[in-house]
DNA sequence: GATGAATGAGCCTTCATTCAT
DNA sequence: TATGAATGAAGGCTCATTCAT
């Protein structure tokens, strides 16, 4: 059984990337990023089933990379007692982000994918998984520290996806902004004081 | 006089917004909706020029009817005197969405395709528009209002940018999610405060 | 009945020569004419039957001009004792095709269409009619003067065919490099010489 | 190894021949020449890239081995003495251009889809290299010999040019009139004497 | 006669995917 | 497993011409 040739693989992801980032998934062309790549198409087959495949494997391990590091945010946090979390979340919060940032600008052009050049694919809204966690988190929080609104029914579900959303669409502009490091990290900042006055408008 | 067949556009924009609202701008196909309207392809060039055109076709009534209701509000705002502008500032606000909620619910699916369907389209982010109009009349508001956060430079530009992007981004989602109209209303006010909370944490 | 619109049929054929010089025959549009004549294609119809037509319109009375012109030049000559023709030849000639240089001139554009844009038209190759007349008075001539080139067999119809056809190639590149009239003038006249030496060469 | 289907390629040329001399390239489809040759259009795409490069693939090698025949004899001409030169000119070129109706009628079709269907092509005016080469040597062989015509400003540049495309179209009239080949050579001796009394003429 | 919308075949080209080698 | 040619549907668009008004 004869091994596919080392290299290959990434050389396709590289040049995927490229050509996925300067047309979108819809107009690129997979024979532009076989020839690229000094390969066949054929051989992009073999390794990733198909076009949206390819995506996929480019932009999966990033996705989940956040994911998981998200996810381990959230729980450290929700692990702590009510009070802790109370009075801790906003200071904990920011120090945990910093390390979201280094992840994605450490995956940069993982993430311009996802965000500029994912039309078409099943990734067209990567945001809503991560959305979808911090809402659930959300919730727990709420009620682990008692806050009513939701029950009440002053606060729908939908609301607080919204919101939630909001919240990492701003977040994501420094990808769509291009933003250099420092200064995303600063505007990170801002936006999270930003948000964390809205929502104790709102939650109670 | 040749006249164009009376019936004819309206069944082509009819047919184009269903195709357009099922596969997007790109994957649509002209040939699709000319059948479906029991036309020719070339009744369409007619029409509406080119596939481009047709969208514009379709949206752009919406957009420039929401644009210039927007600019409106702001124009009437913006011409209180400084201190009615400070103390009306929310309740004047909120009065006015629900006009815009109005016209949105109006022309539904010209939204949704603005929203979801519009990539590969000159509307591809139409929302910038409206972000760059209100970003101006924030900035006069603030001069007026002699708030001083972006002078002194803690608030950037961009910053303001990007909140007032989440903002829209947070309004529309009553299209994207496609909210009951009821449901809409109760959301985009609490969106509302809940921005207005994390503005003045940002601007004072 | 309703007549026909004065100063339309004018305004197409100006338009149109324009837009077949620019583009070729093939290429042209008549919608693009009808919109330039600000008329409808529907009027070129009726004027003109169809779009060889139109370039008819436009070319035939230069070449019927230039023609007749030719035949009459032709049909003077002709007419002379034989050894009046043999000695007059080259000057007659000479004099006789500076009228030709000026209907040409007078009717510059209508040439370049004939011989830069009339590719998918039955003028493709409207030299060949003058060629045929020329061949036919030379057949004449050379009996008339006693040539026995032909008869012999020496010089067969197609060449001689051939040697006008270079002349009458040569002659019109005045139109092909769109010569200044002067310059025409000048380069006429030795092309004249040049093709006379030639002749002289093979029928005697 | 993926390789194309044998054959192939050679059926859709042939097929591409008789479409493109029938209808000349702008008139002529793709579609037909694949339904022809039994394969897809796509097949063309793959081994031809366009239109214009099956256009050009048909027809550049007989292009190519003219021109560089007609290269190597003018480098061998050009090597001579100057004096050599001037009393072997017409011996000389006669000899060769066997070679060149050789070359020609062994690559038939090629010329006459150069010289009638090649309208839309960049070889509209394939012509015009011959001539520029041509022209060259001309200068060459007049400086060589010390002919003071253009020098003296008698003749001009332009003029040269135009004669000899003269020359050029005459000779191949042998391809536009389809003559036999026999036929064909004694048309182009004829054709050369003609032209070089003529070239005597203005030329000295 | 004038209009110009309608027609619909036809154009070249591109593409993801398949599959014989 | 690698290759890359083959497929052939589908794409947007243009056009000369027709014909109802």
């Amino acid at each position: 059984m004869a091994n596919q040739i080392a290299g290959v693989y990434e050389k396709i992801i590289e040049c995927a990337k490229k050509e996925f980032l300067e047309k979108g998934f819809l107009n690129a062309s997979l024979r532009t990023i076989a020839a690229a790549a000094d390969t066949s198409t054929g051989s992009i087959y073999t390794r990733f089933g198909d076009k949206e495949g390819l995506f996929d494997a480019i932009v999966s391990p990033a996705i989940d990379g956040l994911k998981s590091m998200f996810l381990s945010i959230q729980d450290d946090f929700h692990s702590f007692p009510a009070d802790v979390q109370k009075e801790s979340m906003g200071k904990y919060t920011k120090s945990r982000i910093q390390d979201m940032i280094d992840f994605i600008y450490d995956n940069y052009d993982e993430f311009r994918l996802l965000l500029d050049a994912s039309y078409g694919t099943e990734y067209q809204s990567f945001l809503d998984e991560l959305v979808d966690i911090e809402v659930d988190y959300t919730y727990r929080y709420m009620k682990v520290t008692g806050c009513r609104s939701t029950e009440s029914g002053e606060v729908s579900e939908t609301f607080i996806h919204i919101i939630v959303t909001a919240y990492f669409n701003g977040f994501f502009e420094i990808v769509r902004h291009q933003m250099p490091k420092k200064e995303a990290e600063r505007y990170v900042a801002m936006l999270s004081d930003y948000h964390m006055a809205g929502f104790s408008t709102v939650l109670y």
